[in-house]
This record gives C-alpha cells, structure tokens and sequence, in this order.
DNA sequence: TTTATGATTGTTTAA
DNA sequence: TTAAACAATCATAAA
C-alpha cells in the first residue's frame, strides 16, 4: 500500500508535512526510495539530474563499514535471524554505543572509500562532458556480465594504524 | 521470476 | 543551510 504512490506522495508528504530530521522518520523515506532505486537500477534515474549512465555509486560511510562487519557476526550469533531490520537495529544500537576511537577505523575506511569516489567523479563527470552528443550506447544487454573471472583484487594496502593511545 | 520491502546511520547532493 | 535521497543486506511476499 505504500509502494507505488508511496514513493511519490511520500516524498512529498515529507517535505510538506517538514517533520523533525530525527524522529526517525524512516519507514517511509526508504520505501520510496527503493521503490525509486529498483525502478533507476533497471532504468535510469530516479529523480534529479538527469541520467547517469554509470555514476558511481555512494561509498558506503562508516557506519555502513561497521555494519558489514556487523553482520557478519550478528549472523554468527544469530544464524536465525533473517531480518536485515534486525542488524540494522542492532547494528545501530551498537554504533550509538561505541566511542569516536572504535569509529576511527571504520571512519577511516570510508573516508577512503570516498577518496575512490571522488575519483570516480571525476571520471564520470568527463564522461557526461563526452558524452554531450553522443548517445552512449547502453549494451548492458548484451554485455551483462562477461565475468572474466578477472577479480583479483588483492590489493589489500593494510595499514594497521593501532591508534588506542588515549 | 522479478522487484519491493524492511531498518540502521552517515554521507552526498541539489536547491 | 536544510532536507531529502541514497548507500548494503537478504529472505520473503506479492504480482
């Protein structure tokens, strides 16, 4: 009943209504937005801009880092449960509760995610620039996915920044 | 079969 | 500056 117009109305209703930005207004907001994310993966975009070919997606932020690992072991410590809401929660829960030093490294990480991201910009912002005229092709059809089996990416610049003095 | 949904917070972006 | 949109996950439900 909230997907379909959900998504529109939703968002809207939102900015009518202007609700405080922390009253965990979720529910709905992320509703609307997968509907409008599933519809944009097959598609284009979902509002805004215009289109993108291939933007490059937002890097994860800290929070999103520490929930990967998150879920892993909730996963192990609740191999029944099935619900992302439920890491989700308490994935949450557990982020309120750590410290600036236990987000440090996951900062960390996602500031470096970001770094690529930003690069990936760049990238993608020449592209549109080239792509003024000429209509690019979108074979995604056909290329799919070649799967080359070229995935190596072992790249794993560890930098062990032990930073606990404090 | 395929797409949407649910729940978390942080970052990103457009106006 | 602000508010909204979107980032991953994954089993299940609905069309």
């Amino acid at each position: 009943m909230k997907a379909t117009r959900s998504r529109a109305a939703a968002r809207k209703d939102n900015k009518e209504a202007v609700k405080p930005v922390e009253d965990r207004i979720i529910g709905k907001r992320k509703a609307a937005i997968r509907a409008d994310k599933s519809n944009k993966k097959r598609a284009k975009n979902v509002t805004s801009t215009k289109k993108d070919p291939n933007k490059p997606k937002r890097p994860p932020t800290a929070f999103f880092v520490f929930l990967e690992e998150f879920r892993i072991i909730y996963k192990q410590e609740h191999p029944k449960v099935k619900a992302v809401s439920a890491v989700g929660k308490a994935g949450g829960e557990k982020w309120k509760s750590m410290s600036d030093a236990e987000k440090a490294p996951y900062e960390a990480k996602a500031a470096k995610r970001k770094s690529e991201y930003e690069k990936l910009m760049e990238a993608y912002n020449k592209k549109q620039e080239s792509s003024d005229d000429e209509e690019e092709v979108e074979s995604e059809t056909s290329k799919s996915q070649v799967n080359d089996k070229d995935d190596e990416e072992s790249e794993e610049d560890e930098e062990e920044e032990d930073e606990d003095d404090d």
